[in-house]
DNA sequence: TATTCGATCCAT
DNA sequence: TGGATCGAATAC
């Protein structure tokens, strides 16, 4: 049985979680993705990037509930983004999974993601992520450490060291640009560009 | 009940 | 840089 017990780590500690995440790989649907880049979401109430920032709602309920299940949320109306929820109980800790290298199910992986124009594209960004494994919202509020559900997360072939593990700010969102919890693995190809929110400031004059 | 807008992606 | 597209969150 594999050790998921970082992922109960304290709310306080959930980009610890986050780090952790790395190098892990995602299976569902026949298709393998090895986690690139993450986000952490603190629980603590003091993230106002957090969808769970104004208390639970019918949307963030599973953020709420014990560590290992996915909260999946649909975006601008088409998309759909997941999260590893983490920490404890009733404390709405999660970790976004923003990108990953296919490593198995290639063939799959292409033949869902036609706008993909290499490899590296397949899964570069969280809703990409989402479609190379054919998740959407069925997956919400299903476990990826228990073997029930159809995603589960498993151990990385060789652990990331930490000196492969940058960390910047969040990508999107429209608060706390300043707190850098997202986490990548270095010089991987397949991470997401990283683009702000906010309209780009002027940089000359 | 009405309106707003997003933890995105893709083509232009 | 802008358009797609819709439901949850917020305003009324």
């Amino acid at each position: 049985m594999n050790d998921y017990s970082w992922l109960r780590i304290p709310a306080a500690d959930v980009d610890r979680a986050a780090r952790e995440l790395l190098g892990w790989r995602l299976t569902a649907n026949g298709v393998t993705a090895r986690l690139t880049e993450v986000e952490a979401y603190s629980g603590l109430g003091q993230d106002p990037a957090s969808h769970a920032h104004r208390g639970m709602t019918a949307r963030n309920e599973v953020m709420f509930g014990p560590a290992g299940m996915l909260y999946v949320y649909q975006i601008y109306g088409m998309h759909f983004c997941a999260n590893v929820v983490c920490g404890e109980e009733g404390v709405a800790s999660a970790v976004l999974l923003r990108a990953g290298e296919v490593v198995d199910g290639l063939e799959t992986a292409r033949s869902r993601r036609p706008a993909a124009k290499r490899d590296r594209d397949l899964a570069a960004g969280p809703a990409k992520l989402m479609q190379v494994l054919a998740l959407d919202r069925r997956a919400n509020a299903t476990s990826v450490v228990d073997g029930g559900g159809p995603a589960t997360l498993s151990p990385p072939v060789a652990p990331v060291p930490a000196a492969e593990v940058v960390a910047g700010p969040r990508v999107g969102v429209t608060a706390a640009h300043d707190v850098p919890w997202r986490f990548w693995i270095k010089d991987d190809p397949t991470v997401s560009g990283y683009r702000r929110h906010a309209p780009r400031l002027r940089t000359r004059s």
